[in-house]
DNA sequence: CCGATATATTGATATTGGTCGATATATACT
DNA sequence: AGTATATATCGACCAATATCAATATATCGG
């Protein structure tokens, strides 16, 4: 059990937003807020899965920052880490964006 | 620069974002990306319009830091500052919430 | 013009965050 | 076992940021 948002959307533009809910939002949002994150969720969404190996010289990245990354992705929930041998995978979890969206724009989602 | 070409939406699930595409995004994401900023969006688009003097107090910062947090925002576009005598009126310019809401899940609307 | 008020700016400080080299861990192959 | 590969973690360094006290810059009322 980690960071499954279960907390109603509380969308910016619609309500009073309370002090943990900004903290929460925040948190999601800072994840995203970078660069590099947002070139690997590119990446990975175009593929359905992607490779580490193949992430970090499209990103001209060394692997150490790439694994980072990809860390603060997964546990913001973004992203989905599995390993199949020697390799790990991940997947966008697609509707951690869409949802995001919502708290910021109410009229989505 | 400051080119005033109207970039494509750029949204994440759709195409490979250009490196150019994914700092802005970011830089827009980080203007949102903290607990007293969401807070301040929160509560002037509560009302229509807000006075500076009346955040301080909700939010617990010093007016410093609850002016650097205001210059963060306006400058990111997400809202707009009307000085009228003593007081600093500022309100949300909405639409820029839904575009980047857009920006990180297509839009069909 | 003067004092009071509202907001912005500056300077300092402490914390966070991105990056990389070195190292650790795990898996595969021979 | 031994070597090679893929990824994660650690430690360090530097840049960026959040915060506040002090100060500056308005603007208003007398």
């Amino acid at each position: 059990m980690t960071t499954t948002t279960k907390t109603p959307p509380a969308s910016i533009a619609d309500a009073p937003l309370s002090a943990e809910d900004a903290a929460t939002l925040a948190a999601r949002l800072k994840a995203l807020s970078d660069p590099a994150r947002l070139l690997l969720l590119s990446m990975i969404s175009e593929r359905d899965e992607m490779c580490v190996c193949d992430m970090t010289e499209p990103l001209g990245l060394a692997q150490p920052t790439v694994s980072h990354h990809l860390k603060v992705l997964a546990e913001a929930g973004f992203v989905h880490r599995e390993q199949r041998g020697k390799w790990a995978y991940f997947r966008v979890v697609d509707d951690e964006l869409s949802k995001l969206a919502g708290s910021l724009s109410p009229s989505r989602a």
